[in-house]
RNA sequence: GGAGGGGUGCCCGAGUGGUUAAAGGGGACGGACUGUAAAUCCGUUGGCUACGCCUACGUUGGUUCGAAUCCAACCCCCUCCA
């Protein structure tokens, strides 16, 4: 409906990024006048992000694309805290060395979207510690605080649930809103940071950051929040069997990042190759017009482009070359998931509920047995019938390896040593 | 500090002495149908050296042939009062 003047609003709004802007005329005729500096913050909660993460990621890129810059602000002041947003209780608290070791693997995942450096569009990576570990409390309280009313902090819809269900939220909790608000004026400050981003679930503390920066330094800032993807049948977005579908490699090998995206329902197909990829729009339509079964040619596609950008071409092509020898020619594709046996554990026969307990398709020999029930469990494609089965070098394929399958789609090659 | 309410399996939530590994729902996993989709239907959903054994209803003791259910103390949470 609005026509925006600026490239990196349209290609937001045409991409299906935009939810809600703070005043979006003004930002848009901003981002025609100028280079704008925006940024995202991110929590240090996991030793990855996942790829509920990945929207917003997406929106940098696009920042970045358009030529303006991005900051990626490392949360690891607020992390200390804990956001409270629209969750039902108080995260744990984590330690600070965990957070560390959180913010190490996080950063890693950036620079596979942005382009890091000192140049004018270059992207910069921050830590809000820098400045949150040195606050003083009775200035803080003084300079920053007074500027906020309780009245008003209490009305936002973040905490309105918890508040309604009669939960604790604990002064700490209370105060990451503030916090996250005085980020946005030190980034403003510091870097003339004029935009933050995020999912919708953060227009709240934004907008507490547009109102801060105005009060104090009577500087006109901007939020622009996303839409928070569910799937067309309203699951949130990253969860997986296993967990969450994570971005780093160490966390979720690229087969399993591919299958995820190739697993997308019909109704997500277009809509996630606009969010997620960088194609051409037109091609992307066409490519959504595909019908039944025909759609899967644009799963793969999604599967493809997206494992790439996170882990590169390469193995997006071997990822995509083992899914179609395993699910289109049933043949044994050598790049499944493995693990290895010593060759003396196979002689001297392993049973198949420890060696499916082994390759992680099941919890405990337990479910392993429920499984076999369920006719849910396969050794070298045949159903395991019977519990006490025993693996030994005859089962060994041609190529040296056992495939164990739990279901249709989870396969792991168990190799001798 | 006082009064009241509450802590159950991944989550929500029944259960108030025995047939309760604990109703029901959600979620998850498997099967069927398909297109490695959705919807639908069916099954499963604590662990183990498994026709038996062990662990489990905030914690620790107690009563009892027998407790998630009764008693005591303690811990934690919520509401109101001070």
């Amino acid at each position: 409906m609005t026509t925006y003047r600026s490239d990196f609003l349209r290609t937001l709004d045409a991409r299906g990024l935009i939810h809600q802007i703070s005043d979006a005329e003004a930002l848009d005729d901003l981002a025609v006048k100028e280079r704008i500096v925006a940024y995202i913050g991110y929590d240090l909660t996991a030793p990855s992000l996942h790829v509920g993460h990945m929207t917003n990621i997406m929106m940098l890129r696009r920042l970045q694309q358009a030529g303006h810059k991005p900051i990626v602000l490392m949360g690891g002041g607020t992390t200390r805290i804990g956001d409270p947003s629209f969750r039902n209780e108080a995260r744990p608290l984590l330690d600070d060395a965990q957070i560390a070791a959180n913010k190490e693997g996080i950063r890693k995942v950036f620079s596979k979207f942005l382009t890091f450096g000192d140049g004018p569009s270059d992207a910069i990576m921050v830590d809000n510690a820098e400045w949150l570990d040195k606050l003083e409390y009775i200035p803080f309280l003084r300079d920053i605080g007074r500027h906020f009313t309780v009245n008003r902090m209490l009305s936002f819809e973040s905490v309105k649930t918890r508040l309604d269900k009669e939960e604790p939220l604990s002064f700490l909790e209370f105060n990451y809103m503030i916090l996250q608000a005085y980020d946005f004026l030190e980034l403003s400050r510091r870097y003339g940071c004029r935009l933050q981003m995020g999912g919708s679930d953060q227009w709240g503390n934004i907008v507490n950051g547009i109102e801060l920066a105005r009060r104090v330094d009577a500087t006109q800032v901007f939020a622009l929040t996303c839409p928070l993807l569910t799937t067309a049948s309203g699951a949130k977005m990253g969860k997986s069997a296993a967990g969450a579908v994570w971005l780093n490699e160490d966390m979720l090998p690229p087969y399993g990042l591919w299958q995820y995206w190739r697993n997308s329902e019909d109704a997500d197909v277009g809509r996630f190759l606009r969010i997620f990829t960088d194609l051409p729009l037109d091609e992307i339509a066409r490519l959504e017009r595909l019908e039944g079964a025909e759609l899967n040619e644009a799963k793969k596609v999604l599967a493809t482009e997206i494992t790439a950008l996170v882990h590169g071409r390469a193995a997006a092509e071997t990822a995509a070359e083992t899914a179609r020898k395993t699910f289109e020619e049933g043949a044994l594709a050598e790049n499944l998931p493995s693990i290895d046996v010593p060759a003396a554990e196979l002689q001297a026969g392993l049973g198949v509920l420890a060696a499916f307990v082994k390759a992680g398709l099941v919890a405990s020999t337990s479910e392993a047995r429920r499984q076999i029930k369920g006719g849910g469990l396969k050794v070298n494609d045949e159903v395991v019938s019977d519990e006490r089965a025993v693996l030994d070098a005859g089962n060994l394929t041609a190529d040296g390896v056992v495939k164990l399958s739990l279901g249709k789609k989870k396969h792991v090659l168990l190799r001798v040593e």
